[in-house]
DNA sequence: CAGTATCCCCCCAGATACTG
DNA sequence: CAGTATCTGGGGGGATACTG
C-alpha cells in the first residue's frame, strides 16, 4: 500500500487540527519560472513564428529590452524543462535555432487562456490598483 | 481614427525590419505576480475555502513556511488587484477575514487549466531537467 | 553570430523585535 | 490577533568586455 497524498484541486495537503495545511509544490516553481521577466515573451514569440522555431538573434531583436546574458539564460531554462530544443549549426558565423519541443506547444493553450484571463480583466485591475494607490497617500 | 496596436495572440507588438517585436506588457507582470513564491497557495486556499473566506491566523497555519510578513505582503498585493477583500473586525483581540472578490474568483478556472498542465506534464519536465543536468557536468 | 566571464547594484525575502 | 519596523544576506538582472 503506497501512501498516496491527499489532493484539493489537484494540489498535496496534509490535515491539520484548523483545516488543510498546502505544501509548496511543483506548480509554483513552473510558474514562477514563466511569471519571469522574459520567459513568456520567448514562448509568445517562438508561438507565432512559422514552425515555432526561431534564431537567437530573431528572438533578441524581437523581444525589446533583453539582453543577451538573460535572453542566453532563458532559453537555457527553457531547453533544460523541455520546452524547446536549441539547433546549433557549427559554421562561421554559427548559427542557432531555438525550437518549442511537443511539450512546449501543447503549453500554449493553457498559457493562452490565462494571458486571455489577465488582458479582459487588466482594465478592471488597473483601476482598482489606483483606487487602492489613491487611497493609501 | 484612434491608433489600436496590432495584436498576436493578443499581444501588442511593432513590426521592424527583421520582423514583430513583441512590447513588455501586462500579463508579464500579472503572470510574475501570482508566479511569486506564495500567491498561488494563498488563492488555492480561498479557492477551497467555505465562502472563499478565510482569517489572517488560518491562511497562516496553513500555508507551511509563510512568515507573517510575507503573508501580510502577499494579501495586501491581492487586494491592491481587486482579487480578494479585506474584512476588518475591531474587536479585541482583532479579527481579520480575506475573501475572494467575483472577480478573483473568475481568475480559478484560468488558473486551475495551467496548473493542471503543470501537473500533466511535471514529470516529463522533471526528466528532462535531470537529463539535462546529468549531461552538463 | 552566439555566446561566456566578470563586476556590481538593488531589491526581495527571511529573521527578529515591537505594538494597537 | 494581526499586524508594522528594522536589519541583513543572497540572488536576479543589467552593463560591459572578451571569444570560438
Amino acid at each position: 500500500m503506497i501512501p498516496v497524498d491527499k489532493l484539493i484541486h489537484g494540489r498535496p495537503y496534509e490535515e491539520t487540527n484548523e483545516g488543510p495545511r498546502f505544501r509548496p509544490c511543483v506548480p509554483n516553481g513552473v510558474l514562477a519560472r514563466l511569471g519571469d521577466k522574459w520567459t513568456i515573451l520567448v514562448m509568445s514569440h517562438l508561438a507565432v513564428a512559422s514552425g515555432h522555431r526561431l534564431r537567437f538573434s530573431a528572438l533578441k531583436n524581437g523581444i525589446e529590452g533583453i539582453t543577451q546574458r538573460m535572453l542566453t539564460l532563458t532559453v537555457r531554462n527553457l531547453e533544460r524543462d523541455g520546452l524547446l530544443v536549441r539547433h546549433y549549426f557549427p559554421e562561421v558565423p554559427p548559427r542557432v535555432e531555438y525550437e518549442l519541443t511537443e511539450m512546449g506547444a501543447s503549453m500554449l493553450p493553457a498559457l493562452e487562456g490565462f494571458t486571455s484571463w489577465i488582458r479582459e480583466n487588466w482594465p478592471e485591475i488597473a483601476k482598482t490598483r489606483a483606487a487602492y494607490d489613491e487611497a493609501q497617500q
